[in-house]
DNA sequence: GATGAATGAGGGTTCATTCAT
DNA sequence: GATGAATGAACCCTCATTCAT
């Protein structure tokens, strides 16, 4: 409807905008004419550009956790389940690169330090689904024994890191790059 | 002394307040005052903010790379050779926050775009270290025999993802972890 | 109404102010509080201070060229035609002498260099009407054959001159010495 | 000697680049690395900016009147006397074009203002011995009876306008044409 | 005397936010 | 609700001037 509508094409204006050129060249001016919309008409969406970038934030992530939910089997085999889930971060980050650059940004600022709070010890959120995963798989012995955090930064950071090469153009992800990918990130986890 | 003296003060003041606050919560006239020194004074030594900026990227990255090569063996066998350069990296950002969360900043920014060129393809700095033992290894076959960049990826995604989580407090990092760690990233990459 | 309100608050500020105290003395900030509007507010309608500064000295320009083509018989002889131009030109200064001061100003400024070529080169513009009479003048052997840059100088050069003294207070211009000013800058142009 | 030979550095750059670039466009700095002078030496010759840029103007003055006094012979008649007056200044504008742009702008400066006083008022100095021949030929009925203020701009008002399009390339003016102009400028004057 | 590094007030400009329409 | 003109605090940077060497 209307209401959604304007909010919708502000939150992808911002999106855009900041991840193509970072906060500073994303002036509340620039998002509203992006948007198509009032300057002032963010602020009955959004009470203050602090606001939107920590909304923008949850939107992205609320996205990211339902491409993953879907077609998520849990009774899968640990490993099948975290090829899924690899798998499906790496496709939706190349088909989504500003909402990768975003994170990116966003997690490297003041902000993401206190988000990232919740994402490391919360027990809600997309979060919980990779914890359980990995949890499962320790009690299992099928993961190595390493705390939760160095577990995800073994699944997660070469994930990471390789993506932001893809969309930098210093490498093109094909199916069988993300194969090779996913398996030597198990290679590091699994015992 | 005298120049260096007032340079010094800085560009320890920016590299703290920026690593802290980002870019945005680091105005000229409060990395001035955290320096004591006057606001134009920084102009003396440096073009303007960008150019303070950069060059204290390029300040952090030396200071990386002489701590790398400080006991590194060319001669020793990959496995040893890579071990070394995961420990030193850790124990570096370990005992430099600021330079972590700093480089943090700088890579997602817009500055950070274009200097990741080099990082991956230049032939000099610290980065060709890295590259040469890869490379070797690949022919040795002893590491996977997948891209550069795929391989930088599984080495250090790991390694950037579990310092920026100690620096946060969700883990502390001691030396049998360290040791963890860097077996695991080896397990990622290693034939 | 709105619009053409704040703006020509400031253009009428700028003046004002830049007559009186040149353009080191009129800084922005002066210029916003004369004009009783905000600092940023000029900055929606010139895109900096050259500009204004440019665009001022357009609408003095026009204002003369209103008033000189005001009552300007082209049918007329080219004396009478002289007689005109001279009289308004001088009236208007005495008149309205921060439009004198700014051009002054103006034109023994950088700005006022390419400006000027302009003025002696373009066939369009108040300039155009000075040429075209004088060119008839040298053409029906009433005016001295010379070039047209001098002409303009013998026109227009003592009244420069006498219109600044009377500013600065040294002399008073009333009608009768108008009418003296005049035939004596005729005689000079005449053949 | 030494001091005068530094001092007359600083005063030559300050001429130069004010002249080419306006006051805005010579900060100290620069004025003192043309001069290659140390910046603070400036103050040991000049109180501040200001009374460098006065001095200035009276150094520029003092040289035009020494051109003027070089040749002068008061018992000629007013024309030959006027014809020596009008070709020296042509001439030596044209010779020094920085000299005539420094005065163009220090007059319509806040400086000038004051300044001018005395060039209309005061006994002494170069306007001295214009003031004097043009009285002189009112006395003798050679001149037109105006008032002192508007012959001067009838004698002046052209050259000033000349020269400046001389400077900016808008007409050659080669001794032909100076005679013209001259002789122009004595038909505004004379009876 | 000479220097030029240091200073910090002040200048031009931006931009998040407000509010009258 | 929506707009976008208006605001002014805050930013980056310059530059006249000082003063320790």
């Amino acid at each position: 409807m209307a209401k959604s509508d304007k909010r919708d094409k502000v939150v992808r204006a911002a999106l855009e905008l900041i991840a193509e050129r970072g906060y500073h060249g994303a002036p509340m001016a620039m998002i509203a004419e992006q948007a198509g919309v009032g300057a002032g008409t963010i602020y009955r969406y959004f009470e203050n550009k602090d606001a939107l970038i920590i909304d923008l934030y949850r939107e992205i992530d609320e996205r990211i956790y339902a491409a993953i939910m879907a077609g998520y089997a849990p009774e899968k085999p640990i490993r099948e389940r975290f090829h899924h889930i690899i798998t499906v971060l790496m496709r939706y980050f190349i088909e989504h690169p500003s909402d990768f650059r975003y994170l990116g940004q966003f997690h490297n600022s003041p902000y993401g330090a206190e988000v990232r709070r919740n994402i490391i010890l919360s027990n809600n959120g997309d979060n919980y689904i990779y914890r359980q995963l990995l949890e499962e798989g320790v009690s299992q012995q099928v993961i190595k024994d390493l705390p939760m955090v160095v577990l995800f930064a073994l699944a997660f950071g070469p994930l990471k890191a390789v993506v932001r090469d893809h969309i930098l153009g210093f490498i093109t992800l094909d199916d069988a790059m993300i194969e090779q990918i996913m398996e030597a990130s198990w290679d590091g986890i699994r015992r």
